[in-house]
DNA sequence: AAAACCGTAACAGTTACGATTACATATGGT
DNA sequence: ACCATATGTAATCGTAACTGTTACGGTTTT
């Protein structure tokens, strides 16, 4: 895939909701107010908060006054779960093909991509001890 | 960064090299050899062999009945080693610089990349756990 | 009604990658 | 010596993906 930056933005737009207190409709912030703490451009906030909402981990509202807020507290929100919102994998790459009716080729890749896989899910299991509410604790270092 | 594939290109060539036992410059695999068996061009796979032999994991020698061999026993390989020697990172991405100024954007981004830094460990963990034997070994699923 | 806001489509510009060609250099066989 | 075989690296091309941006339809508040 790619080099995006999808988990990064829902990170830190997850972490400014929280540090708003943004947990109701009446909080909700706008996607232009977001994107004006990354920066970036607010378009690129709604895409980002359009998975967070279809992933269940916050809400939006249109219309004036409208905006996004958390669904769940901080603290019980996982980056792993935010990983998966935005669709993010660690991939390392994905191994060739290998060449079929080498018998030596022909194995490798699967063992490969198992290796990617495992790393993939330490990865994501590292990401399930970090909550929304971590990013916002003192010491970043001791994450 | 990006969607490399340097990694899977050098850990199916490091499995290749052990499954032939090509342990000594007289067993040497050619660049050619190697890219058939992925399929790729041999100009990648000496992108990445050049880097696996700056680590010291294999040699190479150019001339005629030249190319690649494993300069350490495949069950002393380590797949982190094998990331590190081709510099792949597990790269989620890079936190946005937030806003200068402001105290809510400015410290976030260095928690997103704090939990980053610790998603890429925990996979440079795991990977340090598998060896280039390993790829060979029977149950690729057992890894 | 007007203004604010989301979601999404569409487009341009950038970036990174893989594949390929080309060439200088090195090695071994005849 | 000569030549075929190799590596390492530079240069180029086409492609894929992403960000940033504009635009627009629908929604909600005032």
């Amino acid at each position: 895939m790619s080099d995006s930056q999808k988990f990064p933005v829902a990170a830190h737009a997850l972490a400014y909701l929280a540090h708003q207190g943004a947990t109701t409709p009446e909080r909700a912030v706008s996607s232009a107010e977001l994107a004006a703490s990354m920066p970036t451009n607010p378009v690129v906030v709604r895409r980002v908060t359009a998975m967070l909402a279809r992933a269940g981990l916050i809400d939006t509202r249109a219309g004036a006054g409208g905006g996004a807020w958390l669904k769940q507290a901080p603290a019980d929100i996982s980056l792993e779960q935010v990983l998966r919102a935005v669709e993010g994998c660690t991939h390392l790459g994905v191994p060739p093909p290998g060449v079929a009716g080498c018998p030596v080729g022909e194995r490798i890749p699967a063992a490969v991509m198992a290796a990617i896989t495992a790393a993939d899910r330490a990865a994501a299991a590292r990401l399930s001890t970090i909550t929304v509410a971590d990013l916002l604790s003192a010491d970043p270092q001791k994450l």
